[in-house]
DNA sequence: GCAAGCTGCTTCCAAAAAGTAAGTAACTGC
DNA sequence: GCAGTTACTTACTTTTTGGAAGCAGCTTGC
């Protein structure tokens, strides 16, 4: 059993603040398919707004995973395309599909508090009402 | 290429939003090193607040990750244990630790805009100014 | 037998992040 | 020169998170 209560790394602590950020994921696994622009992102998540996936594309390419290549057409287009750091991440989203296929009821979706708001048994009391 | 612009798997994107809320890989990945509680949880990862912590610990109940044990004591205690499919997580957990092994560098936190506000080359202009 | 401490949460409030919608900039075509 | 397209940005609202205090049920000290 774990007995010394060490600090987890901070390694792992930034990826899985990385992935912790809504979104994050989805737009990773739709870039492993290979290269994307803006709107095609945007039509291939469906439910992102705009705003938050300029902010999460400005984060990734901050941190190394996915790179922007304008092509200054004139038709101009942008096309956001994964690192080898990015691409390396392909382990990890191939290991979340595969538990979600094993693991995940698609009848239930349980996704923040739609239909589950409280599963719970007893409402949290030790002894008596 | 891509030409279908197929609607991603609804299970892959419930599990994406699952890792995608803040803390959730983190705790999952205490767990694996045994039953954890809640004092010892919040210990252990630091940052969090006690809020979300039991915000997290009841929505990862609620879809049947990890189970609530209490222990009536005397000294009373609960105490937070994986089921098997959050075992099952364990896969996703050490391919996210791999890839951060490699690819974080320690140096460079880059969480949340600390230190790196835009990385990007061009500000974003097309023509001229 | 009662104040003080511990664990495990919950509540309240402020701050940060995400959603929504409209706006902007550089074109294209008409 | 006006509508349409792409790629974002800006302004504003709602939701989520953080921080700290509160509370319930015990135990210990005195």
């Amino acid at each position: 059993m774990h007995d010394d209560l060490s600090p987890l790394c901070s390694r792992f602590l930034t990826a899985a603040d990385l992935l912790g950020r809504r979104w994050t994921g989805v737009i990773l696994r739709i870039l492993m398919d290979g290269p994307c622009r803006f709107g095609e992102l945007t039509e291939r998540i469906g439910t992102i707004s705009e705003r938050v996936l300029s902010e999460r594309l400005k984060d990734l390419e901050a941190e190394g995973i996915l790179e922007r290549h304008v092509d200054p057409g004139p038709p101009i287009r942008s096309e956001y395309r994964l690192t080898e750091k990015g691409q390396a991440f392909w382990k990890v989203i191939d290991e979340l599909g595969k538990w979600a296929e094993r693991w995940v009821d698609v009848k239930a979706p349980a996704q923040k508090g739609v239909g589950a708001k409280s599963t719970r048994a007893a409402p949290r009391k030790r002894k008596s009402a």
